[in-house]
This record gives C-alpha cells, sequence and structure tokens, in this order.
DNA sequence: CCTAATTTGTTGTATATACATATATAAATA
DNA sequence: TATTTATATATGTATATACAACAAATTAGG
C-alpha cells in the first residue's frame, strides 16, 4: 500500500526505512530511553521482512548509538549521556559560514627559514635546519577573527602551492612540504590573553581573553613533520556542543 | 591449524577476528591511506569464508571510520581527517585524575529561591517561581580549579540528596529536582576573565583568563529545566584532542 | 579513430536457514 | 520450600544464494 512504514517497492531500501521509522520514533519521544523495541522476530513478521534486514536497520541504530542491544533479553533504547560532552572544532569556522559571513584565508608571510633553538626542539630537529614560516589570518567579512603561526619542515623542497592558500590547514601545509605524509596529530586547546602583537593583528585590545589552540603533526614514524599555533578572539567564537535525541528541537534556543 | 589469522574453532567470532587483523595491518601502516582492500569474494577465498562475514568484519572497519566503501570499485583505507576535531570535556574532569589528585566537589551553597527576571528567562518560567540554586567548588588537593553556579526547577519537591554531593552535575541535579526528566543538553564554551567574585573563590587575580561554560538542560518536551554556568582556570585546564590511526604511540609527547 | 553498447567485476540489498549463546520463566526434584 | 533442571525466548554468528546497482574495461559498429 501507499504510505506504509516500510515500501518494498521503493528505492529506498527497507533496512533503511525501517532505521528512519525508528530513529523518528526515538526522537519524537514515542520511544523512551529504557524501553523495549519490538522483538527481531516481531518486526519481522509485522513488516513481512527477513529477520536479516531487521538486524542491518537496528544496527545502524546502535552504530547511531540510539539503542543498545542485550543478547537474551532484547534491544532497548539508549539513555543519551549528557555528561560526555564533545565539542566538534567545526564550528569554530561552521559558525562563520552559518551567518551568512565569508571566510577568508589571508597569507601575511610564507617563507624559509633556519631553525632556532626553540623551533628546533618543536620540531625535533637540528638547530639551523631550514623550514617553512607561515603567518596566517583568517577574517570574516574583512574582520579578522583568527592568527596562526604555523612551521613545517621542509624536506620535499617543493615550491608553495596556490592550493595551499585556499587551505592553509596545518595538515594540508605538511602533506605539501614533508617528504612524509600526515598521520597523526595532536591538538590542545587553553585560554589565554592576546600579546601585543596578536592584539594589533586582531584589531584588539592587548590582554584581551583569547582561545589558544596548538597543534602538532606526525608521520608514520611518529617524527613531528609541522607545529602551529592559532589565535581565536574570545569575542567572536564559541564552541556548541548538543547532547540528546531530540536535539533538533532545541537548536537556535 | 593453530596461529592461523583466523581460527574457525576459536570462541572469538571469525568477523572479529578479520576485523582485528585489518585494524593492525592499518594501524601498523602495511596497509596506508588509499590502499585498496582485497575484494570481499577474494578474502572469503582466502581465508576459506563466507562473504557475508567478510562484510560483517568490514563493516566493523567502516563503522570505526578506518575504511570506505565505494559500490563497484572496492574498499579503501580511510584518510585520518586531522581536521574535523572533537573535544571531548571529559578530558577537564580525567586530568586531574591522571595526575594523581584526587578530584572533589565541593557544595558551598543549596537552597531554595524565588526567581528573579532574570533566572525567570533562563529556566523559561514565571518570576517569583521557586527553584533551587547551587554554588558548587570543584578542587584536587584543595587547591580549587573550577566554581559551579547551577539553577534547577523545583517541581518535585524533594530534599537535597547526598548523592547529588557526590555528582552535582546539571543533569543530576535536574533529574532529583524536576519532575520531568532530562532528555537533551545545551553546551557552549567560551573564553572570559574572572569576575572578583570568581576571582576571590578561585584564589587566582582579577581578569585571569578562564574557561567559561554554560550549559542548559531541556526535558522531552524541550522545556528548560536546567541551566548553569562553570567557571574553569585557565592555568589548570586545557582540552586535549587526538586523530589519526597510530594515536597510541603519540600520547605523552 | 571515436563512440556506443556490452561484458566483467565490485559492493549493496534481501532472503532463508541453522545453530550458538545468553536470559528469564516454568517445571521437576530433593 | 529451596534448588536444580528443563523450556521458551531473545540476540549473535555463520552460511548460501540471488539479484540490484554502480564502475571500469572491453568489444562492436560507424
Amino acid at each position: 500500500m501507499q504510505g506504509e512504514i516500510v515500501d518494498k517497492n521503493s528505492v529506498i531500501p527497507i533496512y533503511y526505512q525501517l532505521f528512519k521509522y525508528f530513529e523518528k520514533q526515538i526522537r519524537s519521544g514515542q520511544l523512551q530511553p529504557g524501553d523495549a523495541l519490538p522483538t527481531e522476530m516481531e518486526i519481522a513478521a509485522r513488516f513481512d521482512i527477513s529477520r536479516m534486514t531487521v538486524r542491518h536497520a537496528i544496527g545502524e541504530l546502535v552504530s547511531a548509538g540510539m539503542v543498545y542491544t542485550q543478547k537474551g533479553k532484547g534491544t532497548f533504547v539508549a539513555r543519551p549521556r549528557l555528561d560526555s560532552v564533545v565539542f566538534n572544532l567545526n564550528n569554530f569556522y561552521d559558525e562563520i559560514r552559518q551567518k551568512g559571513m565569508k571566510r577568508h584565508s589571508e597569507l601575511l608571510e610564507a617563507r624559509i627559514i633556519k631553525a632556532d633553538e626553540k623551533l628546533a626542539k618543536r620540531l625535533g630537529i637540528d638547530i639551523n635546519t631550514r623550514c617553512l614560516y607561515f603567518r596566517i589570518v583568517i577574517t570574516a567579512d574583512g574582520e579578522p577573527l583568527a592568527y596562526e603561526t604555523k612551521y613545517t619542515v621542509y624536506t620535499k623542497r617543493s615550491p608553495i602551492l596556490e592550493s595551499e592558500l585556499k587551505d592553509p590547514s596545518l595538515s594540508n601545509l605538511a602533506a605539501s612540504h614533508s617528504d612524509t605524509i600526515p598521520s597523526s596529530s595532536k591538538r590542545v586547546l587553553m585560554v589565554s590573553t592576546a600579546t601585543e602583537e596578536e592584539a594589533a593583528v586582531l584589531g584588539v585590545s592587548h590582554d584581551t581573553p583569547v582561545f589558544l589552540m596548538v597543534q602538532t603533526i606526525y608521520n608514520a614514524e611518529n617524527k613531528i613533520i609541522a607545529w602551529g599555533k592559532s589565535i581565536f578572539r574570545g569575542d567572536r567564537y564559541k564552541l556548541t556542543s548538543y547532547e540528546g535525541w531530540n536535539v533538533e528541537n532545541i537548536k537556535n534556543n
């Protein structure tokens, strides 16, 4: 019939229709945390589909963290863990986009330098080894939002590419200028106050609170191939995190 | 045979043995990002197992984000996304524990108050409605690290429990004192400077940069049932994030 | 030589079946 | 009554099969 919960003749896979059906039930609260789903056999019988197809759908729900299964007992709606929070750094950038502003990366400086003691230690290389040095400002509609200082090793000896200016992420810079490929990354987010130089670039007053993020890129042999420091204006950036099943309803509150 | 890659007589499921086998290959770098896995049929033939079992193993690898599949082409090792970062708030607390220090929550104040205009707006209730007000200090080995101010509705009218003092998380407080259960949560992380009061409690100087986190708890009907503000000392807290396949090796670097 | 049609190879979906394993309930037994 | 044993029920694992959908290579035809 038309408008059934699962349409066997639809181009949309049955398991996916079923997944969406239960997702809706959970997000809307019709199925609450702790509630049991019907048994796989019951679902299969009710919709006249095979149990393996039902398991496929439930597997997706498990992957999404919305239900959990217990052998011999059943399948239950999970309790959203409101205390294990993750902040996604992408919000840093997405937020700009959402406001309809246009993000722009401006390369202030890019040149070859010889590593001093401090930098040599950071990159795990010898003093006076040649490295690349970048200074970047991220702006939205002309207003500076972030100031980034980055260093990469210079083992590939290739020129600075146009593409790097469009995506001057540290991993991209590392990929371009190291003869080994980026494998792992470590980021540390801290609070700080803007230095004189940073305040000047960002157009804020001295001692303004800022986000300070330090990133280190490693290759497959766990050698450091890039190091960078980013300063985000505290009055323009924030990290937002939502948890729970009916998250869509509370956004923009 | 003993010591084979997959042991059909083992109590460990075949699909899981296969999953672990490929996981190891990827983490060790024997299979590099972009590399193709053998086809499902090849794997099935090589280990003398069915294709569906192979697909089960690959499904786990996909869930773990280590490989991706392309219909009609094959299965490939994923490139670790070093730019989509998530910060886990638990580091805030785990870090303390890792240093061997003992975390302690001290309840400074807990009482019933009548909502003023500002609070009424935050909790989405009428002015003068009775609410609960909490002030908490989190210490490690006696040193204050965070200062939290929390408000919950008082619809259940139950006394403050001993258990709340052990876990004074906003969702727990909301669960204890609202007649509806917490369903969703919103957190916003910002940078700020300590106010006079906050600085005094935390034992830092005025205008010290701090993390400021605001959390809102909603019930299933998307009504706000709790609101809280946390101040984390900027000189004691940081958020760390690792990405990539061989992250274990770069920790503590 | 170029283009279109066909074939081949790959993952995706769906079904049916069998047995393993964990849990809870009911029955049998001491 | 208390304990053990069987039974029913639930999810977990593994296999075999068939066809769909997509991608790339090959072939046929102009």
